[in-house]
Order: C-alpha cells, then structure tokens, then sequence
DNA sequence: GATGAATGAGCATTCATTCAT
DNA sequence: CATGAATGAATGCTCATTCAT
C-alpha cells in the first residue's frame, strides 16, 4: 500500500509498480519458506528464485544479496512472533498469568521453529543479520522490562530486581529452553512433554520474580 | 607405546609419531585460533593450512574436512569449559554460593567468547556439530540435574521442582545471558556491569530454587 | 518453437535461446577436438573451456560433467558413424557387394580414429558411457542381424548361421580389426595397405557366411 | 632366481635382496588384484600399497609409478593368457579341432575378465602400456599366423588366405567376441549361453579358412 | 520490469612423488 | 631396506553477480 504522504492518489500507480511490489512480495514470500526448510546457508540465490519460478536476475532488482532478502524476511516474522507474544489479558492473577504467558510463548517459538533456527543461523554469520535481530529483540525485552516494572508499581514484583537485566535473563531462559527442546530436540524432550516444559518455566519465573511466594501458592 | 625392553624413558614414539602428532596438534591449535576470530563459515581449509603454514594437502592426512576437525576443536573446547565450570567448593551457603557458581560460569563464556559463538553458528548449520553439542551438553546438563537433586535432599531446593527440566531451564538461561550479553553484546551490556549481570542471574536462580526464601535473605 | 501469431519466419527462438545453443554447440563441438587429440581421461573440464574460449563456469550450465558432455559427444559421433556405414545400394552381388561394405566401414573408422579411440578409453572406465555405448552399438549389431537373416532368406548366407551371434562375431572382428590396424597402428600395418585389409576381411567374411562357395568364387 | 652369469654364488644373495624380492613380488601380486577389482584409474598407488599392508614410499623403491607396475603385471599376465592358449592337441580334425582352440581361448579370457578389461582400459590411455600391449598381441597373431601357414602346407586352409591379415582378423574377431559378450556383457549374452558363442565362433572361423567346406561337413 | 546467459573467483579434495628418519 | 609425513599441483564444481536483450 502508498505510504501515506506520498502522491494523494490511492491509484495502484502505474501497473508497473503494482507488478514489482506483486514480484518483490513474491520472493519475500518464497525465500521465508525456503528458507525455513533448507537453513540460511544452505539457501542460495538460485534456490529461491527457481523456487519463486522467477529469472534469476530478478533476484537482483529487489535485493542485493542473499543477506538482504534474509533480512527483510526476518523483519516480518520477527514481528510475526513478537506480536503473537503480546496479546495476554490480565484476566489471571499469578502463576496463571506467567502459566499461560509462558505457554504463549512457547506456542509461538514451536509454530515459527524452521525460521526461528535459520535466524539463529544467521545471527551468529552475518553482523548485519545480527545486528537487526539485536535491535528487535530490544524492543521485545524491553517491553517485557516495562511490564515487569508495572508489576513492581503493584508490588507484585520485588523491588529488588532489575527490570532490564531480568527481562533479559527470564527472556533468554524461555528463548533458550525453546531452542534446544523444540528446535534442536535435545534430551530432555524425551521424557518431558510441552507441557512440563512449560510448567516448569513458569514455576520458576514466578519464583524468581514474585514477592512473597507464601501469598501466592504455587497453584 | 614404548615396546618392552627398550629405554626406560619415555620415548616419543619413534620421533616421527611425535613429529606427526605434533602437526596434528599444530594444525588443531591453528584451527581454534582461526574459527574463533573468523567463525565457522568464514574459515576455510586453506585458511587454517595457512595459518599453520603447512601445505594445503597435509590438513586431509589428520581431518576429513572443515566439520571434522572443527568438531575435534570443539570436543577440546567444551571439555575445557565445562571442566572451568566444576570446580565449586561448598565451602558458601546459600545466596552466597549461586552468585560465586554463575561468576565462575561467565567468565569461562566470556573467556571462550570467540570459539563459543563459532559454536553455536556451526550448531544450527552441521548436523554433526549439532550431535556433537547436544552430547556435550547432556553432560553439563545432568551433572546440574543431579546437584540440584542432591540440595533437593537437603532441603535447600524446593521438592516440587524437576530437576532435569529445572536444569535445563537455568542452565539455558546461563548460556543464553553470556551469549546475548557478551558474545553478541546486545544493549544492556551498554548499562550494566559484568557484576550486574551476574548478580541479577544469581539473585533469579536463587528465588526460583531455594525453599524458603526467608529463610536465607538474598544476602 | 514460433508462437502462432508470430512472423512467419524461422524465427531463431528468441536469439537468447539462439545464442545459448549456439555456446552449447560450440562446447560440444570444441569438446570433441579435445577429446580426439588428447583422450578421454587427458581431458579436462578446463581444457574444453579453455579451448572453447568460455568461462569454466559455463560449462555447467549445459552439461553436468565430463562423462555428460562425453555421452553427448559419443551419441552424435556414432549416428554419424553408424550412418555412414548404412548406405549400400544392393547393385553388387556377392563378394563384391561385402567388399564395399567393408571398405565403406572401415574408411568411416578410420575417419572418425580419434573420437573412436577415445570412446573406446572411456567405455572401459566409465558405465555410464558403457551402458551408452553397448545401446549404440547394439542398434548395430541387430540391424547387421537383419540383413543377414534376408540374405539368409534369399538362400545367400548359410541356413545354421544365427544371425544375431553371427553379426556379434563379424561386427567385432571389423571394428577391432579396424582399431587394432589403424588406430592402435598394430604391426601388420606396416606390411599391408588399407586395402588388402579390406580384402581380407571381406574375403574372410564371405567365406564364413556365404551358402556355397562354389557358386560365388572369391572374385 | 638369480639369472645365469651373474655372480658365481646360488645362496640368497645377502638377506637384503631377498627380502626386496619379495617385497616387489607382494606389490606386484597385490596390484594384479587391486587393478582386475578396480579397473586402472580408479587404482591409485596408494590403494596398492594399502592392499600390500607396504608403506606408501616403498612403491618407489620398486617401481616409477603406475604406469610401471602396471606394465609388469601385464607382461605377467598376457604371457599367462596366452601360454592358456597354446595347448592344443592336434589330436581332432577339421571343425573339431577349431571348436576346441575357440573354448580353450574363449575360457582363458573369461577367466581373465577383470585384468583384461584393464588392460583394455590402459592400453587406450597409455602410449606405453600401448606399445608394450602391441608386442604381446603380435606374439600371439604371428604364432596363428603360423599355424595358419601350416594348415595351408597340408592343404587344410585356403591358398589366397593371406595368413597374417588372416590371424589379425580372427585373433580380432575372437578377443573382441570375448570382451563384448563375457567382459562388457553386451546384450546377445542375455539369450546366447557361452557354447553359443563358441559354436558360432568356431563355425565361422571355420568356413572363413578352410579349403572346401564339403570335404569338412560342419560337424 | 523481466530475463537468463555468461562470468570467474573461491573452495574442497585427491594423489603422485619426495625425502628425512 | 622400509617408512610414512609432507608437499603442492591439478581438477571438479558452486554460486553470487552482471548485463545485454
């Protein structure tokens, strides 16, 4: 859609830029699937646009390499999933909110596990990769910084704590666990089931965080 | 090993045996070096040779190919980090005991930061390395899982936690915090001390273990 | 192929496609010289390329590898051979029509020694060629079979000949006498000429095949 | 053995020598298999020194290289083959006689089959093996040249039968039946059982050469 | 806007051969 | 005599990128 500001008409200026906005969303789209199947090194140019059935030199009039379009790609599913992180209601006290935050979350990590592992790929590759994944991760944690700020207004939290160097931690704990039980399915997802994956996050974020644990019972 | 009968001294083996070990040895050493600075899909087998400067065709008399004697490199490096992870006496109580665990944690991550990072990108990339990881894990992993049992014995950590999964968990939000932190530097490292971060873990580890937390006040 | 509609010329498909067969043929062709003159495991990719005037990398883009573009070559060289050595016009009898077809043949081997020798090199290496070469030379073979079985019906060629080991037998001792005299330059060279090798071979020939001998004399 | 006008001595000459004996023996014993198993480029030095349990220098000690080994075994090899050849019993007459020499031939090279092909395989691709291969073959070809002027002497075989084109011819017509049936398996082997081959063989040979065919009714 | 042919740098891997031990 | 570590040339193949059509 024209970015509000631009040319008052809403017309789709001229079929030409329709048509490249129509090829480039084309790629996007195509390259995140690729992607998300074959890893981030193991993805080439050429794998995308014969996947996108597209010249391969189309590649080139919409991205300049392969880190680009990764990057565009990764944009859209970062936010993706940070926006499927957000919606919780606080219609639950306690360990039930962090319970069903957390199995949020965790949702979220499992549905977005092939491009989820490819951004890792990258991440640790590519400083451009990184450093837009950096950014929004800020953006993820500190939000849940301010909210873990709020609970502490509500002297839910203790005071104790660093909102910021805790957001980080809980939040590198749930990424974490989701990586190597999810995505790398290392050991403990033998005996454990999602769920006690999650229970168990949750009891221990709660414990971490909370007050008085003895005014909220585990359950 | 010296044939029966022969000098009592611990001879080198023959001298060539020697000569090739160390080559070998050369060759691993290099390799280390070069992974840690350039990262597992930047370096190449002909970087290493010549980092080590020996010909190109040498490297294929003691490696199979760039997987293999990273994953030789790695066993070393693991080994050494988790070994550097140990050694913790008993001689603290409480509070006092977790913070002095996690320093020691950090810092052997931040010592091995390079390698570290080479790691975690070979891991997403080799299935081999990925195998290699998640053995080398499993270790730390349930080395953790059975302290935490055995302070669950004592009363110190509450009954109701899993100490696998809880293992996990904590385990991974160590690893995920030195890596976030200090491998891919993201913001709070701007704010926050080496000394923060550490004590923030240790204080989130602490209440989401201990039993009672009144009975041991964060200090 | 044109689109309907287009202009009614042979249009040349578009002149990228024009251009691409036009390299694909040229690579085919080089490849052939290279191939004649230096043999099948003396020749390189490289030096295909490089005698092509092309880019190494183009290569690939027509053929998967040596033994592909090789298969291509051989399947082009041996129609040609084998259709040279098709047309006999039946205005000679006996002797003298085995005679031209001898000669007939042995003038295409020797015309085509380079290619012939080489594709004998490669046969012996590579089954792919192998399988190739026995489909190619079987069409051979049983089209000898089945002039044999007329000439058979005709009450020329012996009654308990089996034609198709018959034409197995004649056609081999042709081809090898044909390699083993003018491409390997094997001694009776020397001593003989062209011709009374054919004479020979047609000789030996009629009087393996021919119903009476009597009723035919050598000449 | 020690050949004769060498030193006046029998006894081993020193230890040394003999061992070097048989060292190159083991070598070339081995490398006859090797090359018969893997044809002759797939074989590297390196897999005949393995096979020899040797180390890989001493190879050199013995031989240039390759090419060198490979011709030693031949010359063993075709003298074997050729020595299997020459037994026959003048005790049959007529088509008889020829039937046998056929199996007898037929037989040796089926046995053969391996070493052979690799000798086909070299002599295509080594201008030495060529040449060596070149004086073997005209041992052979001028040994049934000879029989075949005998024959003619007694009356047996045609007078304008040139006895030298003759015998390369069906020397040809008989190694190149071998090899396409018994050694590249060409399709006629799927219907026709080895007796075939041979019948058809030894018939056409026969009529091919002998004086008048009534006098020698095929069987 | 789209195409796809061409380019050539880059990398992995093999192997014959040498030579110090 | 035997060893086997070291060498480095040779080659196959992939792929990002450009550009004429």
């Amino acid at each position: 859609m024209p970015r509000a500001g631009g040319p008052p008409v809403e017309q789709p200026r001229s079929k030409r830029a329709a048509q490249a906005e129509a090829t480039r969303e084309l790629l996007l789209a195509t390259a995140r699937d690729v992607f998300s199947e074959r890893g981030y090194h193991n993805t080439s140019v050429g794998a995308i646009t014969a996947a996108a059935d597209t010249a391969h030199g189309t590649f080139y009039l919409y991205f300049r390499n392969k880190e680009d379009i990764f990057a565009n790609v990764v944009q859209g599913v970062v936010l993706e999933m940070y926006d499927g992180m957000a919606p919780l209601k606080h219609d639950a006290r306690g360990p039930q909110l962090i319970r069903r935050l957390m199995r949020g979350w965790m949702e979220v990590y499992v549905a977005h596990a092939g491009i989820w592992r490819c951004l890792l790929e990258a991440v640790f590759t590519s400083p451009t990769i990184e450093a837009l994944w950096r950014d929004l991760r800020e953006g993820f944690i500190s939000q849940m910084a301010r909210s873990m700020a709020e609970f502490q207004q509500l002297g839910k939290v203790r005071d104790d704590v660093d909102p910021v160097l805790a957001a980080n931690a809980i939040g590198g704990m749930l990424e974490w666990a989701a990586t190597t039980t999810f995505v790398l399915r290392m050991p403990p997802v033998d005996n454990a089931s999602f769920d006690d994956t999650v229970e168990t996050l949750a009891d221990l974020c709660y414990h971490a965080l909370a007050t008085s644990v003895l005014a909220h019972p585990t359950d």
